[in-house]
DNA sequence: TAGTCACCTATACTTTGGTATAGGTGTGCC
DNA sequence: GGCACACCTATACCAAAGTATAGGTGACTA
């Protein structure tokens, strides 16, 4: 009998998910309310099969969390779950090593599958999912910045001024201003408060 | 045997939660995943006990969803259920006559509780919600702004220049700047950017 | 009536944001 | 070697943002 351990912070979406896949398919489901008491229970259970991470959770910062479960547990199999999450980190949590990843607009039965597909060796993946045009724009858009434009564009999402961020990365007010300039040209948007609205739209930061 | 209609456009998350409902107390469930299909369910089945609204959800429009709900259906219980909504919104849901304010962050069987509840007749609000001072700073800061300012303030949101606002509002650049001055003093933010991603976190715009 | 408050405008000023141009360094690639 | 590119800095300039002070109007209220 396989053993999912499920984490997500929000109690009645885990509580939910996890009642549901006791009855449907008489899994072995565990939960924890964030990463750290996912991973504290994964020290105790050797037997967990699948870990279903949520993207916006305690302790996760991004796929931070999905790569420090990795390295921690390198033999488990790990799914990121979102409902939020745009292809590009959908897509970023498959290059990262992630066994699956799954949009919280699945069916339950879907998510049966999706669940029994990954257990098997394979690796899910939504195909069709974050392909609409009207929703997600401009996924590339954000990748097309330098790591300094990335870094500045996240200072941005504070709302700090120009000599703040430089005092941040070391560095001249100028270059910000430079980073800043260069990063609205390929946002484009007019100025920071756009840059920054449209980051936090994209949950990029 | 009550009936309950869920309406959530995430289907994880409907599917299971209705799952759950069914399996431990019986109850007949029905489920929607906008406010259109669930506003054109109820006047099919006339027998629907509770309705859930998710807040964040196609055709909910803020609380608008929740008013024309009512409207339609009078004599229906309705509660609103999110993940994300502060004090502030399930205050005024509250006071916009619902039945219960459901915040994910409950426990499955605390929500099988409130739903006990409403169905008797009570209305449901979790006591204890929104209380921590370090998640909702100031809840009610948004309220202390004048008409003029609340309309800066959504220009803000767009990112756009004082000028631009000026003409929107169709006043002078220095009154604008003003309004600007004085919401960021009432908000306790430095800049305008800090203003726009504060109201966008608040889901005031 | 006097007081308060939201609202608008004006002048003047400092700071910050953003653009333009020019140049320097290091890395990697053809 | 030459080339592209990310990265950093410098000077200079203009536009925009934000502050300060002063004053005027209308509505509502004690």
């Amino acid at each position: 009998m396989p053993n999912i351990l499920i984490a997500d912070d929000h109690d009645l979406v885990r509580d939910t998910i996890a009642a549901y896949l006791e009855t449907v398919d008489g899994f072995g489901i565990f939960t924890a309310p964030n990463l750290e008491a996912a991973l504290k229970q994964m020290s105790g259970l050797d037997s967990i099969d699948l870990l279903i991470l949520d993207y916006n959770m305690p302790g996760m910062n991004g796929l931070d969390g999905l790569v420090r479960a990795q390295k921690a547990y390198p033999t488990a199999k790990i799914a990121l779950m979102s409902g939020v999450a745009n292809r590009d980190v959908a897509n970023k949590a498959m290059s990262c090593g992630a066994h699956g990843f799954i949009p919280k607009s699945l069916t339950a039965a879907s998510l049966v599958n999706a669940i029994k597909f990954i257990l098997s060796g394979e690796r899910y993946f939504p195909f069709d999912f974050g392909t609409s045009p009207s929703t997600t724009p401009n996924d590339s858009t954000f990748t097309s910045l330098s790591n300094r434009e990335m870094q500045t564009l996240e200072q941005l999402c504070i709302g700090i001024s120009n000599k703040e961020i430089a005092r941040n990365l070391d560095i001249q007010e100028v270059t910000v201003k430079l980073h800043v300039k260069n990063l609205l040209a390929k946002l484009g948007v007019a100025n920071r408060t756009q840059a920054a609205l449209l980051a936090k739209e994209r949950h990029v930061f």
